[in-house]
DNA sequence: CCCAATTCTTACGAATTGTAACAGGGCTGA
DNA sequence: TCAGCCCTGTTACAATTCGTAAGAATTGGG
C-alpha cells in the first residue's frame, strides 16, 4: 500500500515549503497548488487522503471549495486559515472541513493532526475481508456473488467484480474515468470508454437500480461515477 | 436513530456546566464525571459516540486514559485541556485523540468539532449536509432534485447543481461573474460568459422565478449576481 | 470442434451542456 | 429625451457524454 497523498493548496511558496518538507519528512506523499484551479484539475486524476487548504485563496472562494471537497468528493479537508476568530472555525467545520488549524502553525502539530484523520477515516481497506456490506446487500468476492436482503444470491462476473470494488473501497467519492480507468487496468483511452460504461451498466442492473434514478451508483456528467451506499468491510 | 452520546470527563464543576448546556441546546445526549474512576465504571454500561476529555485529572493521568479509551474502545476522544503547547497538542494526538482543544474554549467550537469527529466516523450520519432548505424549497445534492412545497421533486443536473450549490454558500452576498467562473471550473475569457447565462437561466426556470421579477437570484448590472433568501444547511 | 460464458466493440438513442444568434432592456452622452 | 452601445436573458441548435441493446471476439471446457 502506497503512503497517504496530502495535498497543499496555498498560495504562499513559503508555507507549501514548509509543509511539504515536514510531511515528507514524516513519510506522506505531497502535492503542491497554489491556484484552485490548478488543483481542481489535478483532482481528476487523483484522489488525495487528506487535502491541506488555505482559505484565503485569490482564485476562489475557499469555503465553497471545502463544501465541494467535502460533500462531493468525501475528502478529508483540514482547512489551514489566517482567520482566528470563533466563528470562522465554526463556519469552517459546519462546511464539512474535518479541522481547523490557524496561522501561525507548527508543522508538527499539522502532522499530528493529518495523523488523525487518517487514522479515523479508515478509507483504505488492507485487504481485509472478501465481503463487503452495503444499504442491504453482501458482496462476496470470494464467491462472485451478491446477497439479496432475503439473502438469494446473484453471480457477478471478474469485470464486474472490479468496477463494485473500487466502488466499495471509495465510498462516496468521486471517482472519474480516468481513474477508473486506471484502476481496472484498462488499456490507454481507446474506445475502452463504452466498455467501462457496459460493465457498470451491467452492475447497475444486478443491484437492481432504477435506470432514471440510481441511488447507490451515480453518474456525474461530464466528471465521473460516484458511489453513495455505507460500506463496512468485514 | 437516538442522538449521539457525548461523556464529559472534567474536574470542574463550571466546566462541566458549560459544555452540557451547550452539547444539550445542540441536540446531543450527555453524561458527566468528575472523576475518572466513575466514567470507567460508567463505560461498562454505555458506549459513548464521542468523549470530551480534560488531561488535568486529580485522580489519574489523563493521557494514559485517552490512550485506553482510543485503543480498545475505538471511541472518538477529543481533548481539553488547559496546556497550550505544540507538544502537548502534538503527543495528545499521537497518543490516539481525534481532536485537542486548549482552553479557554467557546462551546460553539466544541460543537462544531463534536460534529466533524460524527461525520468522518460514518457510523451516525447517513447522508448529512447533503440538503439546504430555502424559501420553501429543499435542495437534495445527493438526489439532484428540488423539492417543492408541496413535496413533488424537479430534477436538476449537475451543472444546474453547481450554480445553485455556489449561490446557496453565499446567500444574499454579490457573487460576480469571475468569481462565478473560477469556481465552476470553467476556462476563463472564452464566450463561457453565455454559458453560465444558460446556467442561471436554467435554474430560474426550475425555481419558477418570474423573468420580470425574480425573487431569488437577482442580477446586479454590471456586478454580477446575488441570492436573497434565507437558507439552512442540513 | 462446438458450446457456453464472458467481455469487448459497434451502433444508436437520450440526456446534458456549450455555442451562436437574436431580442430586449439598462446605461451614457449629447 | 433619444440614439447607440453594452450587458443580460432566452431560444434553438450542435457537440459532447452517457446508457444499453445487439453482435463479434475471446476464452475455457468438454
Amino acid at each position: 500500500m502506497n503512503a497517504p497523498l496530502v495535498t497543499i493548496l496555498d498560495d504562499e511558496p513559503e508555507i507549501r515549503g514548509i509543509l511539504t518538507e515536514a510531511l515528507e519528512e514524516a513519510g506522506f506523499r505531497t502535492q503542491c497548488f497554489g491556484r484552485a484551479r490548478e488543483f481542481e484539475a489535478a483532482l481528476k486524476r487523483v484522489t488525495p487522503d487528506v487535502c491541506l487548504v488555505d482559505l484565503s485563496l485569490p482564485d476562489t472562494d475557499g469555503l465553497a471549495l471545502v463544501h465541494r471537497l467535502a460533500l462531493e468528493r468525501g475528502a478529508k479537508v483540514i482547512i489551514i486559515s489566517g482567520r482566528a476568530q470563533v466563528q470562522d472555525r465554526v463556519t469552517g467545520l459546519e462546511l464539512g472541513a474535518d479541522d481547523y488549524i490557524t496561522k501561525p502553525f507548527d508543522p508538527a502539530e499539522v502532522v499530528a493532526r493529518i495523523r488523525a484523520r487518517l487514522r479515523g477515516g479508515k478509507t483504505t481497506t488492507p485487504q481485509a475481508g472478501q465481503t463487503a456490506r452495503f444499504n442491504g446487500w453482501i458482496a462476496h468476492f470470494d464467491r462472485y456473488a451478491l446477497e439479496d436482503e432475503t439473502g438469494a444470491e446473484t453471480p457477478f462476473s471478474h469485470a464486474e467484480g472490479e468496477v463494485l470494488r473500487l466502488f466499495l473501497e471509495s465510498p462516496k467519492r468521486l471517482i472519474s474515468r480516468t481513474q477508473m480507468q486506471d484502476a481496472l487496468g484498462g488499456a490507454a483511452g481507446e474506445s475502452f470508454d463504452r466498455a467501462m460504461d457496459v460493465r457498470i451498466s451491467r452492475l447497475r442492473t444486478k443491484l437492481r437500480e432504477d435506470p432514471k434514478n440510481p441511488r447507490l451508483i451515480k453518474t456525474i456528467y461530464g466528471a465521473g461515477y460516484i458511489f453513495l451506499g455505507d460500506v463496512s468491510w468485514g
